[in-house]
DNA sequence: AGATACTTGACTATTTTAGTCAGGTTTATA
DNA sequence: TATAAACCTGACTAAAATAGTCAAGTATCT
């Protein structure tokens, strides 16, 4: 089980973006030098940003991105979720009503997964970006 | 992020295998047609879990494999260990110092993987082999 | 007008996953 | 002792996912 590079690159990107927001946009650009992120790369992923309205472009000289809400309300879960990053356990088909795959019964493990699921999800649910942030800042003093 | 098919495997035979440990040794060939995985999989997969000593093998007609500790003291982390199913979540070289990738400073989001790394192995610790078989058999009843 | 920066979609090399396949070795039992 | 059940090992591979790159725009500030 790996966590992907998308993942962590869209939150990396938006811990930067939201250290500078309250000034101006902030140009992808800049995100890509500070961070070491490749600017096309960038740009796939914040389009999705974008898309679920995290944050909101400024087009043309002096652009970039800004959030969409303030930092607190942005939560792990919705950055991961944004980028496609879910946290999948189980493979189990549940259209058959009780059971998985196509069996009468649920398999052995299936309730782990379910567990496990909720477990890594409470976790991202709890994590916001101000906290990030804000543990950044900490860490610098 | 996703839990990949070795490791969800793993768990599941093992739970079959925990559930007729006390009588015999349990092959390979019943479990893959109980839990519908291909035998050749499992075979790489307990080897890897022998060599871990997570299970001991009875070579010969009416041979299997065995569990080698008992089920209360054998934990998910044990388990995903052998397989090579790690949570991995940062990707910083830890080499360097006190920074991330050569930079002086921690990267931006360092302590989040690590909290996150933590909290998942630390469900992985929690839970052994004793647990979901128990879980499953009052699931039954 | 020109530069900056967002926007989109297609493309691709590499890696990982999820197995398969082939050829063993060991041992209980008929 | 022959044979079949079951372990054992390593090499191989198709398919999917990942981590990007590349190209060709469009919008807007100065």
């Amino acid at each position: 089980m790996k966590l992907t590079s998308k993942g962590r690159y869209a939150v990396m990107a938006l811990v930067d973006l939201a250290r500078f927001n309250n000034i101006n946009p902030v140009s992808l650009r800049d995100i890509s030098l500070r961070q070491g992120i490749s600017l096309d790369y960038l740009e796939q992923i914040f389009s999705k940003l974008r898309k679920k309205e995290i944050v909101q472009s400024v087009r043309g000289t002096q652009g970039g991105y800004v959030l969409n809400k303030k930092a607190k309300e942005i939560k792990l879960t919705n950055i991961f979720d944004a980028v496609d990053e879910k946290v999948k356990t189980v493979q189990c088909k549940k259209d058959s009503k009780k059971g998985c795959n196509g069996k009468a019964t649920k398999c052995l493990t299936h309730n782990l997964w379910d567990e496990l699921e909720n477990h890594i999800n409470n976790f991202f649910d709890e994590k916001s970006l101000e906290d990030l942030v804000k543990d950044n800042f900490e860490r610098r003093v």
